[in-house]
DNA sequence: AGTAGATTTGT
DNA sequence: CAAATCTAC
């Protein structure tokens, strides 16, 4: 039975927005007093504590939320700590009678919602959940003989053939008031308080001179490359050196932009046929919604093989030196070094040097794709629980639908094919600067001060990387 | 979503 | 003889 001092409290984790938010849309539209609340939890089992570079995107993610939410009447209450302790504890403290959250769907997080789901039925709270930040919910989609997908391509047919893809909500028009507890409304932490955004060094200004973090930030965005790039998008996503990606990604990553709002911005655009070049977009919405497929169904992705015979796989000794030439760029390789650098500067790495600088710490340098992925992890903006682990995997040959054992990129060659001017190159690597045409793919060749020889022989290396396969071939 | 080496094609 | 195409790993 409802009491007249009751609240509705929304719960936001990966869905930093308004527009598209069933859960924010379904309390607002009970017009009960609204607590909505962002909890740090960095102690709950299983969770992996997020990297530096998510770090400094979540506090300004946040900051702009709590504005956009203050601007329609309402207040974003911040606490950090365990998350089902603190939910139950401002449940109970805001005579709360609904709790609204949309899933999610790492196996820490999926327990921690399971548990409250609970609790809130034993003690007469509504507790509702809402599909929000995945196209297709991983238990959907299902192969002939029942069971998880383990091949893209199959995978994204089944979802296309699957149920419509519902329309995205509007973001509510006003927001209730914030709800009281006790006195007064429910105390928040202050933002600077949780000490997000790096210090001494604070090695965030190239993030901000490429990012704005927030809602509006990821709607300018996804306006820019539907409206340009996207009809390109076959070729010019190969080009790192122009704008030829969406660069949604840590839009996504943080759910300030709604997949489903996405798909719909594409289908206004283009009602009839879909061509070709935003078909491929599409399905790279597509690779999302397929490791987090994976993700789901194998909890472990970011630790172990998803195919176990790579379990026996004889990795090299990396020296500390090679990994830290690797991670700050000075391999001797451009392509590598560039994609390294921006990486560093700017907390991300266009997708086409990802895989070329993936596949050398990998192949040529024969390294763990864990230890790839963890730094990964910590450097990039956009990394997730299910990306980042399933696309090293791809990479390491280990993972589901992987890329096969002989792709081994070369570093010289993708340069060359898809920098050809060197603009991508230069941009990141000052020592470059003064090489001549095509000198800038192979700078040894010309001598360039302050930029270290290769690392090590790509052909030798290749070799090794193939032998260490073969092995496992045989096994 | 690859590379390298061999073979064929085209100017 | 360079560029496009084919093929095995």
């Amino acid at each position: 039975m409802a009491s007249s001092d009751e609240t509705s409290l929304v719960w936001l984790r990966d869905d930093l927005r308004l527009d598209d938010n069933p859960a924010l849309a379904e309390a607002a539209g009970l017009g009960l007093p609204m607590t909505v609340l962002y909890i740090l939890d960095e102690e709950s089992e299983g969770i992996r504590p997020l990297g530096g570079a998510a770090r400094w995107w979540l506090h300004h993610s946040l900051a702009a939320l709590a504005a956009d939410l203050e601007s329609k009447g309402s207040r974003l209450v911040l606490r950090r700590g365990k998350s089902d302790a603190i939910v139950r504890k401002l449940a109970g403290q805001t005579k709360a009678g609904h709790i609204f959250w949309n899933r999610r769907y790492s196996q820490p997080e999926r327990t921690i919602d399971a548990g409250l789901k609970d609790w809130a039925g034993e003690n007469g709270i509504h507790a509702s959940s809402f599909q929000a930040n995945l196209l297709f919910e991983p238990w959907t989609i299902r192969t002939g003989a029942g069971g998880p997908y383990k091949v893209y391509s199959p995978f994204w047919r089944a979802c296309m053939a699957s149920a419509d893809i519902r329309d995205p909500l509007d973001a509510p028009a006003a927001l209730p008031e914030p709800a009281a507890s006790g006195p007064g409304v429910p105390t928040s932490d202050t933002l600077a308080s949780w000490k997000l955004l790096p210090t001494s060094p604070d090695w965030s200004t190239g993030l901000a001179e490429t990012w704005e973090p927030g809602e509006k930030g990821a709607a300018d965005r996804l306006a820019d490359f539907l409206d340009g790039p996207v009809e390109d998008y076959g070729t010019g996503r190969n080009i790192p050196g122009t704008e030829g990606t969406s660069r949604l990604s840590p839009h996504l990553r943080f759910g300030e932009v709604s997949p489903f709002r996405v798909w719909r911005e594409i289908r206004r655009r283009h009602p009839g046929k879909i061509p070709a070049d935003v078909g491929i977009f599409r399905s790279e919405l597509g690779w999302r919604e397929f490791n987090w497929h994976l993700l789901y169904h194998n909890p472990d992705l970011a630790t172990r093989n998803f195919r176990p015979a790579f379990d026996n796989f004889q990795w090299g000794r990396v020296s500390r030196s090679e990994l830290a030439a690797w991670q700050q760029g000075k391999t001797g390789y451009p392509l590598v070094d560039a994609g390294m650098r921006q990486l560093w500067q700017t907390g991300w790495m266009h997708n086409r040097v990802r895989m070329a600088a993936a596949s050398f710490l990998v192949k040529n340098l024969l390294t763990d794709w864990r230890i790839g992925e963890e730094w990964f992890w910590d450097t990039l903006v956009d990394a997730d629980a299910a990306n980042n682990p399933a696309n090293w995997q791809w990479v390491a040959g280990s993972g589901a639908d992987a890329s096969p054992y002989y792709r081994i990129f070369n570093p010289v060659t993708q340069s060359k094919k898809f920098d050809a001017d060197g603009s991508y190159l230069r941009a990141f690597i000052p020592e470059l600067q003064g090489l001549e045409g095509k000198q800038i793919h192979e700078p040894w060749t010309a001598g360039a001060d302050g930029y270290p020889a290769p690392l090590v022989d790509l052909a030798e290396s290749r070799e090794r990387a193939l032998d260490a396969y073969q092995k496992l071939k045989d096994e």
